[in-house]
DNA sequence: ATGAAAGCGCTAACAT
DNA sequence: ATGTTAGCGCTTTCAT
């Protein structure tokens, strides 16, 4: 009798509007007018009478009443694949920011780049009935074949879904290929002629374009990428990369892109790890720019990112009946993980 | 008519129970016991008929309708200070691998550590009427006596709060002096005599806690805590504390102890800045162990808090009846940052 | 075991 | 301008 009892408790203390109204000696329609929204005029007296009735009940609406009634409701849920990852947090920051001004719920859940899981989480997500699905989820598998149904599903439902990258009713675009590609072209400008790439995942779109960008820049400046090593997107696993790479051999004076922040920071750490210098004598770039790259010594070349922003301008999209996205060239910043040659 | 039609476009799109019940020629009722976790028996041919139906229209319960008829929603709000912090980020994926293995939602907010601003939000998200609350908010005010009123509210509303620090119906609580007193006994058994304290908060019992633990510690191992500066939780703040201290004076062989490790990274790119050198000349540590403290070179000497399982343990707290927080002492780690004197 | 029906808290026609 | 009332989608007594 427990859930019984809790109900009828949490109930009984929840002051209705109802309450409220009789409180007020008013009807119910009058105290939802003065107090949601409504655009409907009530005399000064009533809504005076209503307001101190609902401030002394210490009233508050019933959201998932007030879904149910009007047919749609205020939240909007965020997918992402691993919010401790500060890529996800700083998308995470803008959405929630962008949500607040809006007066929304954000609701979170986490993938762990797991499309089954995923997929799970869609659907569960659906009850909520959300007005709008953000899915920064899937570095594991944008442009793959996997939720367009679950995704599809909110869109009939009338939820907007907007995705970092192809697949939803709206996309927020990072110019990976582009950004890459003038990281290749400054990498090559500095000196460099041998590159090594650290992190890449077949399939997964963003590794993809990041790849691709880089190494038509770096070759179109004569450099050449010798070898890629795949691996996750965890520091771990840049830091694992690297000591396989490093144990392939890797000459002083060889520039190591790493398709990630992140990664790049684990592959510096096994630099060091192994002996070796990272700049002088092996090359670092990233990309991101999440703040640890400054943190690090030296502090790591990389593109930078504006992920709160995107964040923030996901959640426009998911809102606004008009949204276009700001078009903004992804930026190189060059600092000492990458001295040059010469 | 935008909306009222949206409505109707989202109504009319979304199989209810109703429509389940109707295909599969069985009453609400019935259709409702077999879908939604209820106990009672129903045969299996009429089950396996609704179960059916339901697939076929996709159907997903309105969580909101179930909220409502149930008097209780699944839901754990998340009161945060700012989502892209690490410390933070940790937490929330501790709270989100907890909720979601028990089917609840998380719903996140973001309190940028402004009471005002945290009063706002605790009150809007009594209209989620959540089971429960969780606050890791507050690093500029717990122990303070602003948010007990909001918080309240939710007691009496059924929903459970937990508070990291002193507040809520529960507390999760981090021996922030004890870990801190063993930092500086350490210190002092490495040799370090002088030190500076960056980050303090006057008021922020976090804050307050650690300080206090820090210079029993050192002080017992006869080592002195010279200058305190006060400052903000953001690596920036750390930068713009050191450079003041430096400013004022650092000797060689000084520890010090950033509040935060975040701070601390702030404070060894200052120190680094200034053209010293972070170890054998200044010293550093911080708290928390957050991943960038094992990235920076050299790695900084922290205290260990295991900020996920401390989420997790939160999001316990919220939901189980009985519980209680498994002791374990936060324990140092020392790292090249502390090379030691002599 | 199944179904009818009375709510849950709120909104929005539709009267008045 | 205010009130009446019929829902919204679902759960849960209470009959059968």
């Amino acid at each position: 009798m427990t859930t019984a009892e809790g109900r009828r408790a949490a109930r009984s203390s929840t002051p209705t509007l109802h309450d409220v109204a009789r409180a007020a000696g008013v009807s119910l329609a009058t105290a939802s007018r003065v107090l949601n929204g409504s655009e409907r005029k009530v005399a000064d007296s009533f809504r005076e009478r209503v307001e101190q009735a609902a401030d002394e009940l210490g009233y508050t609406a019933n959201i998932s009443a007030q879904s149910i009634a009007r047919g749609t409701s205020p939240v909007i849920a965020l997918l992402v694949a691993d919010i401790a990852d500060p890529f996800f947090g700083l998308i995470a920051s803008g959405v929630a920011r962008g949500a607040d001004e809006r007066g929304l719920v954000v609701t979170i859940a986490i993938t762990e780049r797991d499309p089954e899981r995923e997929n799970r989480i869609l659907r569960a997500l659906r009850g909520q009935r959300p007005q709008g699905v953000i899915l920064a989820a899937s570095r594991s598998e944008d442009g793959g074949q996997e939720s367009p149904d679950e995704l599809a599903a909110f869109s009939s439902l009338g939820a907007r879904t907007v995705t970092f990258g192809p697949g939803g009713d709206r996309g927020v675009q990072i110019d990976n290929h582009g950004g890459a590609e003038r990281l290749g072209r400054e990498m090559a400008a500095r000196g460099y002629r041998t590159a090594i790439v650290l992190g890449a995942s077949e399939g997964v779109r963003t590794s993809d374009d990041r790849l691709a960008g880089f190494s038509a820049g770096f070759e179109s400046g004569g450099g050449d990428v010798v070898r890629t090593y795949r691996g996750g997107f965890a520091r771990e696993d840049g830091a694992e990369s690297m000591t396989v790479a490093l144990a392939d051999g890797v000459e002083p004076g060889t520039l190591v892109f790493a398709l990630s922040d992140v990664v790049a920071v684990g592959a510096m750490t096994a630099i060091r790890d192994a002996g070796r210098t990272v700049g002088s004598d092996i090359a670092v770039c990233g990309f991101d720019d999440v703040p640890v790259s400054r943190d690090v010594t030296p502090q790591l070349t990389t593109v930078r990112v504006p992920l709160s922003e995107l964040g923030y301008q996901a959640f426009r999209a998911t809102v606004d009946a008009e949204w276009e996205q700001p078009e903004a060239d992804l930026e190189v910043v060059v600092r000492g993980s990458t001295p040059g040659i010469d």
